[in-house]
DNA sequence: ATCGTAGGCGCC
DNA sequence: AAAGGGCGCCTACGAT
């Protein structure tokens, strides 16, 4: 008997906009599951009018447990979503990436998603974490008692001597935990499996909600979980398109650093050996000398009578003029970043040929572990300002370019509520208002205003510090309380209802460092840099939920545009546009800031800000 | 051998 | 102007 996994589902009369589970192997199948409360039992399918060109489709014994009634079906998942969300607009809802992946690599446009592993950031914080420890967390069981894959292999009779096993078909062990083998999926590849991990996302998903009703703001929590779960399929997206790369500029400006490419490994060694021997003519003969040991560099310069704590950039610029050397070792790192990070092999490992150059393809996760910003790898984010006329439009193609302007601050404005604060983001240049109010230059009032936004303590700003204290009361003391959370140890929440986690003290604290620092001012340093980290991750942590908004916002109002967004970048956003669309484009990015502010803000006056341009290479951005 | 850490630097 | 928050990635080094 086969059955239209759409009728099936209109069998059950799922409503629209409800939610259905989903759960995807790649190459192998699809599992469906909707809540039974919504859903009629023992309805004969719909066929006829509902019927959607989904191929290859096996309907496999319905299951039905009490909250939940699965299938699995066979086919091809892209089509099938397309067709689910054409017809139902629902919230998908996933465990994580393993069934976002597949369908963002088949161009499924996904309207309305939830990713429980998304939302478990947002309420547990952190980084690291698994399906598994999503579901103990939600059920208030202990990670240290928790079932390991090969465990009984491992330790054979003495673990599972007496202990209930249940049935291996349920997902769920009788203690509570999710079977080992579930999770990583060996079990899972049956299509009626697959239905039961669908409907146990769903059932994640529910007691998600539970807990984010208990954050001081439910309503915001609840959209944030929305948000960055659209945040994350984006980063789904990203990680299938890449950045076009024009190959012959790339290599080109590699060359041009480090020469052209190594034949052999002698060759390399060679040039290698070369590079790092115009450094070291320069300084008078003695021992031999390692440049990537930065032991050794500071004894190179204590040669030359420059004597450093350490050798940095930034120090080592303010010794340029002593010795010949020191320009030429910061010249030589430059080099060397390219040879090492951004060389022919960083191509050969990340760009992917596509039509007319390469797509640079790396990891995308929609929020890392501090503070919850974007975060992505293959040099995605860090890329050397040099090297960005690689980062070229295709054929047919320009890009759009935009970034936030002065985002941080305004985000104070809007998360503090501070009324001469937001009367201040009114201006495009936010700094004006706030050096006229304090009676200083624009550049002591923008170092104070970010330093107090970092948590810098010493020099220029520390003075103007305490102007801004009195200007703008409600926005510094919202910071400081921050901060005072943060050295207590506490934990802190962002606008959005995103947990931030503390640190604790070092629990061995015997350690005296080389300068006799001792317990106490360890613990005092601590304290401060908890402080520090709580105060800039509350701007930082809303600052990336705006920036998220902002963003699938307008991946949802430019589908139609065939805009697709290439790179995100904190600030800024790097779209690949038809060139019949830009002008479009660049209107819709204005827009969906509009709305997304309109959405955001907590404080209903504060502008936000964006510059737009069109482009052929990111090197041509102002 | 394999791992984690630290110094360093790229970007925001 | 000072050297503060975040990330990823490279190297060397010391622990296991």
């Amino acid at each position: 008997m086969t059955v239209d996994p759409i009728a099936w589902l209109h069998g059950h009369q799922v409503a629209p906009r409800s939610d259905i589970g989903l759960s995807i192997r790649a190459g192998f199948g699809i599992g469906v599951a909707v809540v039974a409360e919504s859903a009629r039992a023992a309805a004969p399918p719909q066929h006829g009018e509902t019927v959607l060109p989904v191929r290859a489709r096996n309907s496999i014994a319905e299951t039905s447990s009490a909250e939940t009634v699965h299938a699995g079906f066979l086919g091809d998942p892209a089509e099938l979503v397309r067709a689910i969300d054409i017809e139902f607009a629902p919230r998908l809802v996933w465990w994580d990436r393993t069934t976002a992946d597949p369908l963002a690599a088949g161009g499924v446009a996904i309207a309305r998603c939830w990713d429980v592993v998304t939302v478990h950031r947002l309420l547990h914080g952190g980084w690291r974490t698994s399906v598994a420890r999503v579901w103990a967390w939600l059920h208030d069981l202990s990670d240290a008692s928790m079932p390991q894959m090969g465990q009984m292999d491992l330790l054979g009779a003495l673990s599972d001597g007496g202990v209930d096993e249940g049935d291996p078909e349920d997902p769920v062990r009788p203690d509570g935990y999710l079977r080992p083998e579930w999770v990583t999926g060996a079990f899972a590849l049956s299509t009626d499996r697959l239905g039961s991990w669908a409907a146990l996302a769903l059932t994640a998903a529910s007691r998600q909600r539970e807990r984010l009703a208990m954050r001081p703001d439910p309503v915001r929590a609840l959209s944030t979980a929305h948000s960055e779960s659209a945040a994350e399929y984006l980063c789904a997206e990203l990680a299938a398109g890449g950045l076009p790369i024009d190959m012959s500029t790339a290599m080109a400006l590699i060359t041009d650093a480090v020469g052209s490419r190594p034949t052999s490994h002698g060759d390399e060694d060679r040039l290698r050996g070369e590079r790092d021997q115009r450094v070291l003519d320069l300084v008078p003969p003695g021992p031999r000398i390692d440049l990537r040991n930065p032991a050794d560099v500071k004894s190179m310069l204590r040669r030359v009578g420059v004597d450093l704590p350490d050798t940095r950039a930034w120090r080592l610029e303010e010794h340029r003029e002593r010795h010949p050397v020191v320009a030429e070792l910061l010249r030589w790192r430059k080099v060397e970043r390219i040879a090492t990070t951004y060389g022919y092999r960083w191509l050969d490992e990340h760009v992917v040929p596509a039509a007319g150059g390469g797509r640079l393809r790396g990891d995308w996760s929609s929020a890392d572990g501090a503070a919850g910003r974007m975060t992505a790898s293959a040099g995605l984010h860090n890329l050397p300002v040099e090297l960005r006329s690689a980062v070229a439009a295709e054929p047919g193609h320009l890009f759009v370019r935009a970034d936030l302007g002065q985002i941080e601050p305004r985000v104070l404005a809007a998360v503090s509520g501070d009324p001469a604060l937001i009367e201040a983001t009114r201006d495009d240049d936010l700094y004006e208002p706030i050096a006229q109010r304090l009676r200083v230059e624009r550049s002591v009032a923008k170092v104070a205003v970010l330093g107090a936004m970092y948590g810098a303590t010493t020099g220029e700003s520390a003075h103007a510090l305490r102007r801004l204290e009195q200007a703008y009361p409600v926005a510094m003391s919202f910071l400081e309380a921050a901060a005072e959370q943060g050295r207590r140890g506490e934990e802190v929440l962002t606008v959005g209802g995103r947990l931030i986690k503390m640190w604790s003290d070092d629990p061995n604290g015997q350690h005296f460092d080389a300068a006799g620092v001792g317990n106490i001012d360890r613990a005092r340093q601590v304290a401060a840099a908890r402080g520090r980290f709580a105060r800039n991750a509350l701007i930082q942590g809303a600052a990336a939920e705006f920036f998220k908004v902002w963003t699938i916002t307008f991946r949802t109002r430019a589908r139609s545009t065939g805009a697709n967004i290439v790179l995100c970048l904190h600030d800024e956003l790097l779209i690949h546009v038809p060139v019949a669309h830009v002008d479009e484009s660049a209107q819709v990015l204005l827009d969906a800031l509009a709305e997304a502010a309109h959405r955001w803000s907590p404080s209903p006056d504060v502008r936000f800000t964006a510059d737009v341009s069109v482009i052929e290479r990111w090197s041509d951005a102002k």
